[in-house]
DNA sequence: GTCCACATGTAACTGGTTACATGATTGG
DNA sequence: CCAATCATGTAACCAGTTACATGTGGAC
């Protein structure tokens, strides 16, 4: 139950069309919930629907006709609401541990070639959200608004720091490996 | 499409019935990739119309009675020709990182109280992984498959270690911040 | 005989994904 | 006028979640 919360925030930052929309979604807030454009329109609706949003007038409803919308005051209570209300996290899940679980048992041939494209994905990754850090979040820039959004930055660049040096050590273990080929 | 995998790997492992593979998924393989019964008897139920596991002969298949399954050839082939096909890391999406973006426009009443008891989460759960890691790979045990299994582990070990510093630095960052109330 | 734990399922719903459909606007 | 792009949507499907249903066997 998070994407309408997702949009929620978005609106909230700055009133928006589906599609542009759908553009914030490929960076910034779709670095840790990201959402297609079937999803955002979908859920804009259904948002419209509850009284939480609403299009901004002036705006004949046709289709082919950028939409653009705002919060409601209503939408802003439930985005506090649900904000401050506790969530368990959510248990891990990541197919490339089961396939190295699975490896295990059935050999692990083929898998190390993606491990190191993982490597470099993650090490794409943590590069971005480093020149994003240098960018938006220089020490002068320090207003509460700005040191939430550095956390939140700096959970992602935790987290890919984590994956590369877990990367390089699976792979340094790799090569401690005898090349075994159980099938 | 990774659960009839999960599956898979824990049916190639040791042959079980649908509550016994529930039971293993609460721990062990459940630790990164978690399903619950209902999911379990509807994959094993597939996976046995595509013939890639049976059902273990002279069990009569009635409505509570155990009923175990072991894993096929074609159902080990399709376990490794999907260990070793490239996949792409699925992106992150976590909650809490959503409402710290939200908090920074709504206000963060109510949300480091969750901080704190995340941080407890994570921390439990890092010592569950400490202690299996003790428990189950002492220095001698280094065949390849413990290897692996081990190095699925430090993957769970080092994601939670990076959660715990970040969540503490989180609430290092709370202490300092004014107490905000735009509401 | 009744209750409880074991064991296997069904049904309905929600959220995310993939593929496709449709209309408006603009540059050439 | 045509193609490309912007923009909004529909439909079908699949995976995961929640709630409930049904049957067996042993302890008391």
């Amino acid at each position: 139950m998070s994407l309408p919360h997702a949009i929620l925030t978005a609106l909230v930052e700055k009133p928006s069309s589906g599609l542009e929309l759908t553009r914030r979604f490929d960076k910034s807030i779709g670095y840790f919930w990201s959402a297609t454009h079937q999803q955002i329109y979908r859920e804009l609706g259904r948002l419209e629907a509850q009284g939480l949003i609403r299009a901004l007038p002036a705006q004949q409803p046709a289709r082919g006709q950028k939409k653009s919308y705002e919060v409601l005051p209503a939408g802003r209570d439930e985005l506090a609401r649900w904000t401050a209300a506790a969530q368990d996290p959510r248990p891990l899940r990541d197919a490339m541990l089961l396939r190295l679980r699975a490896a295990a048992v059935v050999g692990t041939t083929g898998i190390e070639a993606d491990l190191r494209r993982h490597l470099e994905l993650h090490e794409r990754q943590l590069s971005e959200y480093e020149e994003i850090e240098k960018r938006d979040f220089p020490p002068e820039k320090d207003g509460p608004e700005d040191r939430l959004r550095h956390l939140v930055l700096r959970a992602g660049i935790d987290l890919e720091t984590s994956w590369t040096r877990w990367l390089r050590h699976a792979l340094a273990e790799f090569a401690e490996l005898p090349g075994d080929d159980p099938s």
